[in-house]
RNA sequence: GGCCCCAUCGUCUAGCGGUCUAGGACAUCACCCUCUCACGGUGAAGACACGGGUUCGAACCCCGUUGGGGCUGCCA
């Protein structure tokens, strides 16, 4: 489809402006990760505005989710985080504002007397204007609505879309200001896009419906109206916009099993956008550049979590070995056998690059390096029948192996493959047979780290003491 | 119901009128590599929703149909 505006390459002062209602979600992470390279690709300003106005639904402590998120994910703000509950004296002066210049009116009607109406007069839902010239004022107690010129149609440039119309007569006369005085969305959003010096609002497709809406707010209060662009949303597997209620969606549940920021933040990217070249790995700094919102796609997109795995591991193997060990740590530290000691840093340092190669999550870090930290091995009863109890060359191959092993030294990965080899050509049993029950014996588990690197790190005598322990 | 948005492999996408027997990536399958598992490599299968136009020529432009989504709150 045709482009009908290129994102421009001057000052773009953008926001982030989410309602703290919930876990901090995938979607918003990628809204904001999209404003903010807007913000960083035209030396611009990113603004965190907290719109909490609706103090029914909000928790304190979903602000601090939503700034521990944006954090770990390295979107930093210029300004805020502003916070609209302190804010309230602008949006109701703008309200009176609007109201003594004849833009809006006070309306006493219940959403029940509303229906009731339009279903008498077998209308379609939506405010049926009962109160537009009524003349109530300031002390009738009412909600404040906002008059939408009829007829009429606003149309504007979405920067993703192209140009927009919406018919004023499919608009009904929204409220600004709730009777309790509690001002609304509309009027919040844009009375701080106007006194931040907002010039591009790029936000999720949910809101093209209020546009016009703001739009109206705009020139009703005499300011010109920054440019928007309003992205697709993001999907579950039904197709559904992923919803904080039903599906899994928080970005903090990602970073838990062990997601990497930048992993997470290349993949968010791709979501919607692609680079001109179909690049897929990308530095921050090189998505930054690439970044446009000509670019962005026109469809829902399908928040693929095996995707976002596999993304991570690229990411996980291309991290240096302390870099893997310190963001690992975190999710082994829980483990009773982990001690933090200098030991079990050498230990795990041995085989870090074998881990690294091995995971795609660092929640799986754990299972892989658990046989060289535990004391009382824990074996999978599975592997443990079939490999040895049911198999009739366990005892053979133990006993040559265990008397190869004692003439090991070093005892190093190389001496103790030599080792094991020669059992496997002097028992004539192929290498990947033989290596079945004595890795179950030494590591409870049939799969995972090379196994003579594994026992070199472990030391020889503990490898023998769980050999025998298989006799 | 009304309004708006959207439509390329299962998924994320490339494609902006001829270079398309439609390219890449994830997932799937096969083979190779290999001490298990991974990683890596090679290959296979897999899509232009449909119908009309416009044009010498359409995945790309227009219209319609169908399908999906969003909104339709004194939520954001």
């Amino acid at each position: 489809m045709a482009r009908h505006i290129e994102s421009s390459d001057c000052y773009m002062k953008v926001r982030f402006a989410p309602s703290p209602t919930g876990y901090f979600h995938v979607g918003g992470a990628r809204t904001a990760f999209y404003n903010w390279m807007l913000a960083k690709n035209s030396s611009g300003t990113f603004v965190l505005r907290i719109e909490d106005t609706d103090s029914e639904r909000n928790k304190e402590e979903w602000v601090d989710g939503i700034c521990d998120a944006l954090s770990w994910l390295g979107i930093t703000w210029d300004e805020g985080p502003y916070r609209q509950s302190q804010r309230l004296h602008l949006y109701l002066n703008a309200a009176n504002e609007l109201f003594e210049n004849g833009f809006a009116y006070y309306c006493l009607c219940s959403r029940d007397e509303i229906d009731a109406r339009n279903k008498e007069a077998g209308s379609t839902p939506g405010y049926d204007g009962f109160c537009r010239d009524r003349g109530l004022g300031t002390d009738s107690g009412g909600a404040l609505r906002f008059k939408v010129p009829k007829p009429g149609e606003t149309r504007f440039i979405d920067l993703v879309r192209g140009e927009v119309v919406f018919d004023h007569n499919h608009i009904e006369d929204f409220i600004l200001v709730k009777s309790s005085g509690a001002p609304l969305f509309v009027l919040a959003n844009v009375v701080d896009d106007i006194d931040m010096e907002i010039t591009h609002v790029v936000r999720a497709e949910e809101h093209l419906p209020n546009t016009p809406k703001a739009i109206l707010v705009f020139q009703a209060l005499e300011k010109q109206p920054p440019t928007f662009g309003h992205v697709p949303v993001l999907v579950n597997e039904k197709r559904q916009k992923l919803s904080k209620r039903r599906d899994r969606v928080a970005v903090e549940d990602y970073r838990r099993q062990g997601i990497i920021a930048p992993a997470m933040l290349n993949y968010l990217a791709l979501l919607g956008w692609s680079p001109k070249e179909d690049r897929e790995f990308m530095t921050v700094s090189e998505m930054v550049d690439a970044f446009d919102m000509a670019n962005v796609g026109h469809s829902p997109s399908f928040f693929d979590e095996k995707k976002l795995a596999h993304f991570n591991g690229v990411y996980i193997r291309a991290l240096d070995n302390v870099e893997f060990m310190e963001l690992s740590i975190p999710f082994i530290e829980q483990n009773p056998w982990w001690t933090g000691s200098k030991e079990d840093l050498e230990k795990f340092m041995a085989v870090a690059a074998l881990a690294k190669e091995r995971v795609s999550l660092l929640a799986e870090v754990s299972e892989l390096i658990r046989p060289i930290f535990e004391e009382e091995l824990t074996f999978d009863d599975g592997a443990l029948q079939k490999e040895i109890k049911d198999n009739p060359n366990a005892p053979k191959i133990f006993e040559a192996v265990i008397k190869a092993l004692s003439e090991a030294d070093p005892f190093e990965a190389g001496t103790i493959e030599l080792a094991v080899r020669s059992c496997s050509s002097f028992l004539d049993i192929p290498l990947r047979k033989l290596q079945a029950p004595i890795r179950v014996a030494t590591t409870g588990t049939k799969v995972g780290l090379p196994l003579f690197e594994t026992w070199s790190t472990l030391g020889k005598s503990v490898v023998l003491d769980r050999l025998n322990a298989q006799i």
